[in-house]
DNA sequence: CGGGAACAAAAAGTCAGACTTATATGTCAC
DNA sequence: GTGACATATAAGTCTGACTTTTTGTTCCCG
């Protein structure tokens, strides 16, 4: 699951990443890259690499005679995939899956009407595939399968967009539905009528109605948002 | 203006980060890092630090006994703010504009929608200060001026909105004024129906109606398209 | 002639230690 | 109290030796 995994460097960066994204040292706090090194028994010269990358995130500012100073959060590079993923895996995984709810909410109608207009035949198959996978995966708590579809389903929309800034949330979409399935409360099996916009919207892009096919994923998403709503109110 | 400068390790980034990101290597293009520190005349260690920076940009994937492979544009982490201005200055900044600004008129109208509900006082104080600065500034070649609270204006309405993707997005619609400002074509002034869209705007958030403002900002992104279209068709 | 196992080379990864540089802070004279 | 100066500190840099992983080749055997 993790893509740091590679390398010593990857390991640290695996612990020291989650830890402050967790906001165990508060925006201010200073480390020492000797400690640090020491507390997880690397080189400096590792150490100095994993600072770099934190640095790149925008977590935390290296500077002289200082040491390392960790930021506050809205200076975050919150659309790294990597801080994504470790705030969703933290504590304050709630408020980070609304507001990524809420992005979604806003990107996806857009994408989808220019996906009614841009996507290929292949996509256009793809995505009544997984509608149909979709509907297939329906019903008797096969979450799983319908899971992978849904992922895949909103991938394509996403890249069919032409649009590479919404192709590249792609991973967003998919890590939220992922958490929705395993990590939150799920309802043995989905909503139907969430089911049968994903078809509409399918069967949208495919006609190339554009107005229509923002129409159905704003319905898509607003269903979304108000799950979130009845899980934390 | 650039962020990096800081350090040895910064001034080879600005060199590098900006060939990689104008496609000077093809993807699947191999760099050494020996070679590397060779050309940039610095040690082997600041020019590891260099790749793992590019590394957890997406840009390049470093595996051992191959060497540093640059990765193909999808791979690229887009939203990387670092990225964004190297893009924004390099040669394909027509296309990087477009995507942005197509981005911004998925965004800002939910984020005005927000900030009409979210909005404190304050904020709402700023943005009427904004909008009549722009007044202020619409006539007589005043666009320097005009920019700023232009820029300003945008950036508290995104933050105004409470979510923090949204607000992240400040940047990223602030480079995009600029750029249209400075880099592209701008007719003497600035078209008076998107000022008194703003005046409008201010005043929704101000009496928290949220269609209104979701609306009005959604005219004012279409415009932003159209004058993209108008550049370049 | 083909396939697989052993081997060698190449490049990144890691470490240790010495040295440089910037800078925050404290000290002292005025 | 204020300014200049000294000092200590932690990051920044460089070098060279060593390790590890992976790829491509070679060579043996079926």
């Amino acid at each position: 699951m993790s893509t740091t995994g590679r390398g010593l460097h990857g390991r640290v960066l695996d612990i020291l990443g989650p830890e402050i994204t967790a906001g165990e040292y508060p925006p201010g706090s200073v480390l020492r890259t000797d400690e640090l090194a020491q507390r997880f028994d690397v080189s400096r010269s590792v150490m100095r690499e994993v600072v770099r990358v934190l640095e790149s995130m925008r977590l935390v500012e290296s500077r002289r005679r200082v040491g390392v100073t960790v930021l506050p959060t809205c200076e975050w590079n919150v659309y790294d995939p990597q801080v994504i993923r470790w705030r969703l895996a933290g504590a304050d995984r709630p408020r980070q899956l609304r507001s990524l709810t809420v992005l979604r909410s806003a990107v996806e109608p857009v994408a989808a009407g220019l996906a009614a207009r841009n996507a290929t035949a292949e996509q256009c198959a793809e995505l009544t595939e997984r509608a149909l996978g979709m509907v297939a995966h329906s019903r008797g708590h096969q979450l799983e399968g319908y899971l992978v579809h849904d992922m895949a389903f909103h991938r394509v929309i996403l890249t069919a967009s032409g649009n590479e800034m919404f192709a590249r949330l792609g991973d967003v979409v998919a890590e939220v539905l992922s958490g929705r399935t395993h990590h939150d409360v799920m309802f043995e099996d989905p909503d139907p009528a969430a089911v049968t916009l994903h078809v509409q919207l399918a069967e949208a892009v495919r006609e190339r109605d554009a107005v229509r096919a923002e129409e159905l994923t704003r319905q898509i998403t607003v269903g979304a948002l108000q799950e979130l709503d009845i899980l934390a109110p």
